[in-house]
DNA sequence: GCGCGTTACTAACGCGCGTTACTAGCCCAG
DNA sequence: CTGGGCTAGTAACGCGCGTTAGTAACGCGC
């Protein structure tokens, strides 16, 4: 075991050169001259003893942790069952090897909320932060944007002026709406997906009801039903609906993961999609094609965005400042056939 | 903007006393006599100021960094459609947070593999590392084992004498064949869940194979396929058995992911579940249960196993060396209406 | 032979903290 | 009053690196 730690200083000594030199060599810093003679003795003394720059100290000298953090502002059961994750970490991964990052994870239980995220930063563990599924009531947020540190959000927030990622919920709901509507359903029925805090489901709700009045057709709140992410939820939401006596003959249902469940509870009543009821979902999750029936929904591109949101923090991080707050992304009607 | 870094410094000054002893104060170091006027003095300056120590100062000094890093061998693509990892990275989270550590994610492409476990433990980053699914060929597993750094793989590896956190993967499978034979059913085709290079598909088709075994079936390798995690190769697998002129009245698909791509290939050729086949599953994944008709399966305690790990991994560095080098958790057969 | 510009390096400081070794003051037994 | 043991605190070093300011050697034109 030669469990000595291999320093600069090592490999000045077994090149014959000065520490600084080394560093140069190494970061490949422009504008001083050395020997190619030089510049390939200190190589070679590198990788002869394994050298691997100290992050933390390289972290401490620049100022600058090169990683950025994923921070959610949930509990870690509820994490767990978190469709678009995975998705979203692809994209970030992605991303952020291409650029010699690395990713934090963080999530943040709500009662803390108000100071976490500048502790994170504060901290230096991170240079920036991409912030999953804000919501709208999210004190932190305010201070996060006084202090400047770099900051992308998923999803979009009104009234907040920190950047953001996202798609146009309001139209994409039209949309899948209006679907609905030319089969020519005039009673539909609507599960959001989750809790009105979070921005993307009163947006979605919104555009459900353009949709609706557009065609003619006036909103009935009595069709309206509020899930949280779950299939559980779902269930339940379509349970609430078809005991309530109101006539539907279609739902939209602004999550895939939701409406797994609200297809559980319509099977349940024997109820058959799409002959009966008709179903269009939000989000286009793995699952989606291979449901029974394959589920006709909106492509959430999640992957995309999450592509996105890391490259605009970069950009952020490098110092620009973008015009453009929002960057939007486009959704598309998948249809598959529950409707 | 008040954009001066607080260091300890200034909360020394403020309190009218060294440096030395705000970081006591402030890290509740034994062992040494402060009084608690002082004290006091100190934390009242700390807060005052808003000071938030520097991570990675401290990491330097103390020269571990607070952080592990879950480390995935694949490609971001391949992650965006991994089933397991919200349920693994709730269980993470939730175990680093009580512990005021980090999570840092890292995915390694396949070329480097041999080098970059090191390195990233070398950098310092890191304190310690949690390896998902690992493969059988992985050429950096040796190099890691003979270095030291505190390691634990999710999914077990023969050969190998990491610590691990895993289920009993040939148990569990032979427990569903069997399952499936006490229904009556004795050709029984099966899908492993991936290539055998992952250790948990060949354990499972073992298992698979225990079970007929000793109900006196003759396996038979033409009922086998592999997929690679994913539904689309479930699909492929299904069609293929299909198209073999196999007979086989049930299907022992060993990853539920992969089972609703076969499902949906059973679906294509006008086949009910679970009237003309019967298909048990392996996960139990979210949507296992919402599925049509909702799904038998295996219960993977994705979450227990990595809290598990990630609290042996923290005992690891510590600096303790259980013994028992293999934690293995209990499966449970979810019995529902896909046999 | 002198000044001046290059080239090829290095000494030394600072990043912000933890920690060790040391001191200054005080009380009390001998 | 002396010395030993306590309390309360501090100066200074080191963690491993990036970086600035500076130097020594060398050529070259005048």
């Amino acid at each position: 075991m030669k469990k000595k730690r291999v320093t600069s200083q090592d490999v000045a000594n077994l090149a014959g050169v000065s520490r600084t030199t080394v560093s140069m060599v190494l970061n490949d810093v422009k504008g001083v001259s050395i020997s190619s003679a030089t510049r390939q003795r200190v190589r070679d003394a590198a990788n002869k003893l394994g050298y691997v720059p100290n992050a933390t100290a390289q972290a401490l000298a620049t100022r600058r942790a090169k990683a950025i953090g994923l921070v959610m502002t949930r509990s870690p059961h509820h994490i767990a069952s978190d469709t678009f994750l995975p998705q979203i970490l692809g994209g970030l991964l992605d991303v952020i090897r291409q650029h010699k990052f690395r990713l934090l994870i963080e999530s943040v239980e709500e009662e803390r909320q108000e100071s976490i995220y500048l502790e994170l930063a504060r901290a230096k563990h991170i240079d920036g932060m991409i912030l999953l599924t804000p919501r709208i009531d999210d004190k932190g947020l305010k201070k996060l944007e006084e202090v400047g540190i770099p900051t992308v959000l998923m999803g979009h927030l009104n009234g907040s002026n920190l950047y953001s990622v996202d798609v146009d919920n309001r139209m994409a709901a039209k949309n899948a709406t209006q679907y609905l509507i030319d089969l020519g359903h005039s009673r539909i029925a609507c599960i959001a997906n989750a809790h009105p805090l979070y921005s993307a489901a009163p947006d979605r709700v919104l555009g459900y009801r353009d949709a609706l009045i557009s065609a003619g057709i006036l909103p009935d709140d009595n069709l309206i039903r509020h899930a949280d992410f779950s299939p559980q939820s779902g269930f339940a939401c379509m349970q609430s609906l078809l005991s309530s006596k109101e006539e539907f003959s279609a739902v939209f249902v602004a999550s895939d993961n939701v409406a797994m469940g609200a297809k559980s509870a319509l099977r349940e009543s024997d109820l058959h999609i799409p002959d009966d009821i008709s179903i269009i979902g939000f989000d286009d999750i793995p699952w989606a094609p291979y449901s029974d029936p394959p589920l006709t929904t909106v492509r959430m591109p999640a992957q995309e965005l999450a592509s996105e949101a890391c490259l605009l923090l970069l950009d952020l991080m490098k110092g620009s400042a973008p015009e453009k707050k929002d960057v939007v992304l486009d959704t598309e009607l998948i249809i598959r056939q529950s409707c």
